[in-house]
DNA sequence: ATTATCTATAGATCTATAGATAATGC
DNA sequence: ATTATCTATAGATCTATAGATAATGC
């Protein structure tokens, strides 16, 4: 479902489909099961695809859910991208981007479900979110909105709280709300340290995209 | 490796050794690759036990993976409780808990990996570790050390940093130390309403046990 | 003519159990 | 005599591939 750019004939639409099909399946499998529940069996038939077909795209089971992590991660980071575009404090990019990905366990269950599960691995990753929510850190220190410090603990510290709230929303939907991801991303700003009154006005900014 | 009561008969001392020989293999396990990749078979191999005797124990793998969990987190538990049994103010026992515990991955490198492989769903369970945080943060709380808010958010908040700190020294065993430990023990006093300098002094006093 | 998909299957696991063996209790 | 452990194996998956079929390109 991440974004990429159109498909040159027909012949490559129609592989482009079948491997999407298969990441669609494993994306429906992360979100409720492990990966070791399942077998390719189950996920070609899921994706509505022969059997035969999977190995076309992947070598292994571990393959297509990597892909299909590397999918998550890339569409909500494209859609945190296009939603703080034109948000001037980077302190702000920040705050709104934690605001928005807290929301994930009520307004995409599937994807909240998905970061809880295998997220913690990707912390360190290259690609996806981690390197976004690096730039967005690093643009706050050196804006003199964050205190600096190594971005990488700064960045390890504030997505391992994320996954943790997130976690905490799935399983105890009563506990927690929306407005308390605000304060998730306001206590995150003291943690950086601005002092209370700015991290609380600056966490409760109106939000892009609803 | 957890402690308990010691068994009654020979026969009671041979079981328990056997069940605690399975269980240190999936803790090996655990440490170094998901409970995907690895067979029953393999399992009773590492422990040194017959094959048939793992259904003495356990009914399936997930049963014995959940049963290596639950000991680690019991484990590093008391330790906890014994280390800081002597610290008066809650607000630092909390940090030497963080401290403690972020420096697992030098100290207890299988602890360390164990936790963040599988440490995220256990933050709401009401064994190991989870309970314990809650406790000190609720005394803490009590205190009029940390302002208060709703626990179980707060708990969710340092648990997933704390995981994420564990990730990165793993990965990146260049980036972090244990001052660094001491550091995020601060932010998260600060985030839980501490001011800087108190904040400060608090993660840095002398820590019990090493 | 080329390329992707599909069906069918051989071979390789892997699990769960049955029955035999060894250790302990009394 | 009782209880736990061990060995051996049947049956159930599950993976990876080979060969046939269908769709597209030119």
């Amino acid at each position: 479902m991440a974004q990429v750019p159109k498909p040159a004939s027909r012949l490559e639409r129609r592989k482009t489909r079948t491997r999407q099909a298969l990441i669609d399946a494993a994306r429906a499998v992360l979100a409720r099961q492990g990966m070791a529940e399942v077998s390719i069996q189950e996920l070609t038939e899921a994706a509505d695809v022969g059997f035969g077909s999977f190995y076309n795209h992947f070598g292994s089971k571990e393959e297509l859910f990597h892909a299909a992590i590397a999918d998550v991660l890339e569409e909500h980071g494209q859609l945190l991208d296009e939603l703080t575009a034109g948000i001037e404090d980077p302190a702000e990019v920040f705050a709104a981007s934690v605001r928005l990905t807290g929301r994930l366990a009520d307004t995409h269950p599937q994807i909240a479900r998905i970061l809880t599960r295998t997220g913690l691995p990707y912390l360190s990753s290259d690609k996806g979110l981690a390197p976004r929510a690096l730039r967005d850190i690093r643009h706050a220190m050196d804006a003199g909105r964050f205190r600096s410090g190594n971005p990488y603990v700064a960045l390890a510290g504030a997505g391992g709280a994320m996954l943790g709230f997130l976690q905490l929303w799935i399983e105890r939907p009563d506990m927690v709300d929306a407005s308390a991801a605000d304060e998730l991303a306001e206590h995150l700003l003291r943690m950086y340290g601005m002092n209370h009154e700015e991290a609380h006005a600056v966490a409760h900014r109106p939000l892009p995209g609803g």
